[in-house]
DNA sequence: CCAGCAGTGCTAATTTTTCAGCATGGCGGT
DNA sequence: ACCGCCATGCTGAAAAATTAGCACTGCTGG
């Protein structure tokens, strides 16, 4: 997926992020949640583009597609996020976990729970 | 920067995850670090344009340029990681981290240091 | 049943991106 | 000082992306 997310344009990028927050998408919700939309048949076209280079593959909802990733939302996470911190985290980790952290207000409740899971990942790893 | 961003075409944007990888670049490092990599003279056209957008600016060492981000890497670091949560966890901080530290081997110190950032941000939240 | 709306496929043209070539200028070594 | 090397600036052309238009199909309500 690296390689060819390398090879995506912005219009291509743009959409692929809106498909990733929604999960499956129509031409008509992609329209809606792009920025400087151009016209309908526009985003039709690009959807195809993305579909024949393997991104996208769509399925029939009564009169209209529905777009779905290729590429599990998992996957597609981990590889988000490993590009992250390779390029503005020198490859840390721990310094993105802390970024993360301190740049977003998280609840106790929340920060118990990521207590608890780095306990969990302590005993995993041994 | 964000929406900057969103204008940033294949190479510009391959190009500037170089510079924020590094810190700092020259031509011939951005060439040697592309994915299929074009000629010389390409790579500095590609940087003139990022010039010209203002993604970058240029200071003279000696005989060459070296380019930097206008948009100090804290800033970028901070959009980047923004943009992952939003597009790829439903906007839960929570989330990512847990992705993060489950898809990642951390040492038993790292996960140490991590529990004592926990803590601090838990007092300061108060 | 059929008219209208909403969706699709396809194509062609514009715009943007990407690229390489060539001319020029500075710096360092001999 | 001079030559060669390495760097730059610029320009024009090739390739890719982005877009709109048009024709066709299928669902749906009256």
């Amino acid at each position: 997926m690296q390689k060819s997310d390398r090879h995506l344009s912005r219009r291509e990028r743009q959409i692929m992020d809106v498909v990733y927050q929604r999960g499956r998408v129509t031409a008509a919700e992609v329209l809606d949640a792009l920025p400087d939309p151009p016209s309908y048949s526009a985003v039709r076209a690009l959807l195809r583009v993305l579909e024949e280079k393997g991104h996208l593959r769509h399925r029939r909802d009564g009169a209209r597609y529905v777009f779905l990733p290729t590429v599990p939302r998992e996957t597609a996470r981990r590889s988000a996020l490993a590009r992250v911190v390779r390029t503005f985290f020198g490859g840390s980790t721990e310094a993105a976990v802390a970024a993360l952290i301190d740049q977003s207000s998280l609840s106790d409740t929340d920060l118990d729970r990521l207590r608890d899971l780095i306990d969990r990942a302590r005993q995993e790893g041994r």
